[in-house]
DNA sequence: GTCTATATTCAGATAGAC
DNA sequence: GTCTATCTGAATATAGAC
């Protein structure tokens, strides 16, 4: 979106049909199992095409990862009160699923695609334990709300399962139920999968609030 | 260890230390990140003799996977009563943990080595199944037993996501923790934490049987 | 059973015309 | 910007001598 929307008076938009198309292949077959030929192919462009809009395959990658650190950088800077959380962690809770849904290749092949760089990696390594920290600061609130009731000692245990579930979402549903592709029902099975981690600490009131507003 | 160990007069177990070395590499750096090169590199043979002890690289796969299946097979066994549900399940617990430690490569890379053939497909899912099947037959023991206080209508859930704790817990601990290679302390971790899951509906008996016997 | 040398395949990437 | 033709390199696999 920030990148040339119309350039000159060439393009109708090919580097973006690549993006689409690359993205949708790499997180139904995986990164190495998707050819270059393949993407152009789908694209309906030639493959030296391809090439003059991203010098290397991993500059695709990259396309798509700070596309996905803008997904993240939005939820990460969702705010949350006592009074709030509920309404804040519904929130998050879709985007956060939605957002490894979308980018599932990207968490699922990094060790085909490789490490870009060390900063990259320290970013990404950044991600995984503000996620965490964010979800732990979720349940305490939820606690100070007198939603939530559980020790706080369990609550780091809790957020990295929390973090577990939704993140290895998409895997699991391939492996157990054979979903590929994105579907709205798939999506809210897991966000109602991922509230049985606590959903028995929750008040009646609380579950209700999410069946209705996280899962609806 | 049923395929022969000792074939005439040759063979100094070229066929065993293949089968490790691959083993060790795969799950280190991925199926298709090792070459058939790095591998007799690493055994110390040449590329011409390892093709001798198999015909093609899936052929290696083929061989770890039944070597898994025994295993998978053997935990599956394990017998239950609400009387001894607490130690089988600590036994089961142990054993299923150290065998998606120990053969992670098939269950991670499964994209990448591909589906072998519809029987073996099938028997995944069935396996699968059977796993969370079983956990859910635990629990049900547990509450008989007085061990464990939950709905019964959570014990699905509860069996998926204990399951999926597991089950991803290797590649969980390599992202987040940057551990790569098995060993005890990582073992423990990825047990205490999959209580988590249910510790708080345990009762203190159970929690501290677990805890000493489970992950000591 | 083990080696060396060679063949095959194919994906990622370049060059240059249009 | 887009195409066609071509190159390069690496990985799986084979052939045949020892």
């Amino acid at each position: 979106m920030t990148k040339r929307a119309k350039p000159g008076l060439a393009a109708p938009g090919t580097k973006e049909r690549i993006l689409a198309a690359s993205l949708r292949l790499f997180n139904e077959h995986g990164y190495d199992a998707v050819t270059t030929a393949r993407i152009s192919e789908e694209v309906g462009i030639s493959e030296g095409n391809l090439w003059y809009h991203f010098r290397t395959k991993r500059d695709l990658v990259r396309a798509h990862q700070l596309a996905l650190f803008v997904l993240i950088d939005r939820r990460l800077a969702i705010q949350s009160t006592p009074e709030t959380v509920l309404e804040a962690y519904a929130l998050f809770n879709r985007m956060v699923f939605e957002e490894v849904w979308t980018y599932q290749f990207l968490y699922r092949d990094q060790a085909e695609y490789g490490r870009t760089s060390p900063e990259l990696e320290e970013r990404v390594h950044r991600i995984y334990e503000m996620t965490t920290t964010m979800l732990v600061r979720f349940f305490r609130h939820m606690i100070k709300a007198g939603q939530l009731d559980m020790p706080d000692d369990e609550l780091t245990a809790l957020a990295d399962n929390v973090w577990m579930v939704i993140r290895y979402w998409p895997s699991f549903l391939r492996e157990t139920r054979r979903v590929v592709k994105l579907d709205k029902a798939a999506l809210n099975a897991g966000i109602r999968h991922h509230f049985a981690l606590f959903n028995t600490h929750l008040t009646p009131a609380a579950r209700t609030f999410f069946a209705k507003k996280a899962y609806a």
